[in-house]
DNA sequence: TGACTTGTTCGTATTTTTACGAATTATAGT
DNA sequence: ACTATAATTCGTAAAAATACGAACAAGTCA
């Protein structure tokens, strides 16, 4: 109790109000970003979408091992993260990559992998 | 249960063994690293790392707003997944990219990055 | 040997993730 | 208005992730 509110004085006091705030901007969206490829499922969701543009739930269903209400979870997901859309094309949805974030993506991982160029190491 | 099983008939019946894989190497091994890399401390800790080269773990710990278990959990999940490597120089441990499945790491999400370069999208 | 430094491991609490089937919503077509 | 189709949401269970302090291990050096 003590140590977390020591911790919350040192880290957020920010222009005076309290933030959360712990790491930088782009260390967090890295970070959601990441999380939201973390699940084979979801990797094999925009490996499809990408293989066909845009398709049908129905169809990434098809594709998956799983639940169409994990699916469906799923896709919740990679939706809140940005990394696609989808529309209403009733009574089916049709999903897609989200190409405008994608950029983002794209960015910051590679910004990401050019500074772990690194030198040297451990040996 | 009875789901389940359909399920795995369908699924997984390899070489006559009931294997529990659903997705490919690419896509599993993808997903590890995405998760490893799917917390804002984890990326902070590699962008310390990449930045020095090497350091301590007392380092690293000072550079986050955690307390010194979780900077060693979050340490441990990305060894596990072979990003980082860590040695003993006693009393110290010295920590540091792994060049070598880093390399990995950037030809899979590279191809990834590729392939969502993507044509066109719902509109 | 004993005290100190450094990090990991343990035990634990809380939250989040993952998964499922059932129920629901919403539209299309008859 | 019904019925069928398509997908989401609900309720829930089980597992994994995140965080902490305390205890521990392992080495240094006085």
């Amino acid at each position: 109790m003590q140590g977390i509110l020591v911790r919350c004085i040192t880290q957020f006091n920010i222009k005076g109000i309290m933030a959360s705030k712990k790491y930088s901007q782009n260390q967090e969206q890295l970070a959601r970003y990441a999380r939201a490829m973390g699940h084979p499922a979801r990797i094999a969701i925009l490996e499809y979408l990408a293989s066909l543009d845009s398709c049908f739930f129905g169809d990434i269903h098809n594709e998956l091992p799983i639940a169409k209400a994990t699916v469906s979870q799923h896709l919740k997901e990679l939706k809140s993260a940005g990394l696609i859309q989808g529309e209403i094309e009733a009574p089916k949805v049709r999903y897609c990559i989200n190409k405008k974030n994608w950029l983002v993506v794209k960015t910051l991982f590679s910004e990401l992998m050019k500074k772990i160029a690194c030198k040297k190491c451990c040996k």
